[in-house]
RNA sequence: GCGGGUGUAACUCAAUGGUAGAGUGUCAGCUUCCCAAGCUGAAAGUUGUGGGUUCGAUCCCCAUCACCCGCUCCA
């Protein structure tokens, strides 16, 4: 099971402390998250993971931090100061929307009404550099990190002495006015980025036995859709699609977007795009760039730039001439991808509603009397709305009153499985009360009370994150907290284990909440400390998702728990 | 930007044209030898914000903000 609906990820998120609305004291910002305690931590682990997979754990790759703020040439160059404020206009009437540049005069081609005169929609947030607010002082924020990579590319190759192919990590802040944020913190107006440059030999300059640049954007798909998997995507919810050529951008060859499903109406949405963008972006920056490239890239001059992003390639010998070395604008491969959108994939992942036990028969009594009553009045009105159907002939449209035929049908059925399935199928009375126009049902509103009053006990709410990405990797519980050695001791392995392990202790409730407080925000491990202890100085630690136990001696808790958290100290 | 919906305690939701309730959660104490147990007590809301109608508005009307759904848009 996975997140049913976001709904059930906003509320977590700001009930435990993963992700606030921003500004709340004011009546919020649209479209601007706040990551709490815990989602600092987990997205954190998320980028963490991320720069050792593609930082660490290769030879190939070096790091970098550029400045959000850039020279405004730098976003005139790149395309973006053009490509990014379309001047659009709406229509009067049919209150369409379309690029001026895509409509003759001023009629609207769909319904012929009237149109607005063109407004220029500028997708990058500007702001003044110094204290005069006129254009020499004109930057952006950026709206991508990678042209402070593309810029940067002779600073690294030359400092870290790197030959191709080998690319550039960076994570950071991104800024665009989108026109339509929303789906949580899935489209935001300020998000934080992952992008990788990786910089390779166009096919020309290849010599025997070398990748060539669609090897390599294949082998980076590959790797970044292994690495949600790794972190614990189910491949079924995870795709690759492969960008049509009406799609694509003109400087790309090819583009994948690795996208995920998620909840509701979101549903398959890219997380990341792997595309072969070619010599287009350094080109773009550099000098002395030939008409021919200019002209395939569909580049003008650059008469501001200062450098040639080429790269000397010693080896090369020319078949023809024999002649050795080569001076060439490297090709890239950028899989870029969201940080956020990657932490919101894994919460929803994540994120499980259990039955931990059978409800007893007789505490099912009263949500069985409330279901009978609920289906015989179900089946009154949809036998009201059979008859009107009948009679009037036409269907009645979804209105504020009463849901539809088709609705309450749905409905029926839907409560009527649930019953069926008693007691196994206890969680799925939520989701009737879910379903569109059960809101509209009196009966279903005095049934849900019951349902989730007998949820509340008998189910937990667990967060199945990696161990890697969890905000809190071990929690440490007294069994008894009036037993003051019992108390101690938990206390002390508290503080041992701190300097290894994000921990924490609690002791505000009885031994089965404290799990399942824990269950709630992904921990992994659970050590309580018990009478046992004071004998042997040996502890349980419970495993989060199988609740399983096992007992551990003291002196061995950091090895053990690092082990199969996965890091890397012992 | 357009259309529809929502906004009441930290969360989920009730209620009423006459100064707001429940469950969960939180906190304190007691109790408890392993999975949201029990008991006692407490804190917590100018009902999103600002106007208007009214003797009186959380409820009706208008505006505004935020969120959700659908369009539109999306390197």
């Amino acid at each position: 099971m996975v997140a049913p609906d976001m709904e059930k990820i906003v509320s977590l998120s700001k009930r435990r402390g993963f992700i606030f609305q921003s500004s709340e004291v004011y009546g919020g910002i649209g479209s601007t998250w706040d990551y709490g305690p815990l989602g600092v931590e987990l997205k954190n682990n998320v980028k963490r993971a991320w720069w050792r997979s593609v930082v660490y754990d290769r030879e190939d790759m070096e790091g970098l931090d550029a400045a959000i703020l850039m020279n405004r040439l730098v976003w005139r160059y790149s395309g973006h100061e053009a490509t990014f404020s379309d001047p659009l206009v709406d229509c009067k009437q049919c209150k369409k929307r379309f690029r001026s540049d895509h409509v003759q005069g001023k009629v609207c081609p769909e319904c012929t009404g009237e149109l607005t005169d063109p407004r220029s929609f500028n997708l990058m947030f500007q702001t003044y550099l110094g204290p005069v607010q006129d254009d020499s002082g004109l930057a952006y924020l950026r709206p991508e990190t990678a042209q402070g990579i593309f810029v940067n590319f002779a600073n690294v190759q030359q400092t870290m002495r790197r030959k191709l192919p080998f690319g550039v990590a960076q994570i950071g802040k991104s800024f665009r006015n989108e026109i339509t944020p929303g789906n949580f913190t899935f489209r935001t107006r300020e998000f934080e980025q992952m992008e990788i440059e990786y910089y390779c030999k166009p096919p020309k300059y290849l010599q025997s036995g070398e990748k060539d640049d669609e090897v390599l954007h294949q082998e980076w798909i590959e790797q970044r859709f292994n690495w949600y998997v790794r972190l614990g995507i189910a491949p079924c919810r995870l795709q690759k699609r492969e960008q049509s050529k009406e799609e694509l951008a003109h400087y790309a060859k090819a583009t994948t977007d690795i996208e995920y499903i998620f909840p509701g109406s979101l549903g398959w949405s890219e997380l990341e795009g792997v595309a072969n963008r070619q010599d287009y972006d350094l080109s773009a920056h550099s000098k002395d760039i030939p008409e021919t490239d200019l002209e395939r890239l569909k580049l003008s001059k650059n008469i501001d730039s200062i450098q040639k992003l080429d790269y000397f390639d010693e080896q090369y010998v020319d078949p023809e001439t024999n002649k050795k070395g080569a001076r060439y604008i490297p090709y890239v491969i950028e899989p870029s991808a969201g940080a956020d959108r990657a932490t919101l994939a894994f919460l929803c992942e994540a994120y499980n509603e259990e039955l931990v036990s059978e409800p007893k028969e007789s505490d099912l009594t009263q949500l069985r009397e409330a279901c009978t009553l609920a289906a015989k009045n179900l089946e009154k009105k949809v036998a009201e709305a059979e008859k009107q159907k009948a009679k009037g002939g036409e269907t009645k449209v979804d209105t504020k009153e009463s849901p539809t035929l088709e609705q309450l049908k749905a409905i029926s059925d839907g409560l009527a499985r649930a019953v069926e399935g008693l007691p196994k199928t206890l969680l799925a009375f939520e989701d009737v009360c879910n379903m569109p126009g059960a809101d509209r049902l009196d009966v279903l509103k005095k049934t849900r009370p019951i349902a989730a009053k007998l949820c509340d006990e008998y189910t937990r709410v667990v967060l199945k994150l990696h161990p890697q990405l969890a905000p809190i990797k071990v929690a440490v519980f007294p069994l008894k907290k009036n037993e003051p050695r019992i108390v101690e001791v938990a206390k002390k392995i508290r503080h041992d284990l701190q300097p290894y392990l994000r921990i924490v202790y609690d002791d505000t409730a009885g031994i089965g909440k404290l799990y399942r407080r824990q269950d709630e925000i992904g921990t992994p491990f659970c050590i309580t400390v018990d009478f046992q202890t004071l004998e042997d100085h040996t502890v349980t630690v419970r495993e989060r998702d199988t609740m399983q136990q096992e007992r551990v001696a003291i002196t061995q808790l950091a090895p053990h728990l690092c082990q199969k958290i996965g890091l890397s100290i012992f």
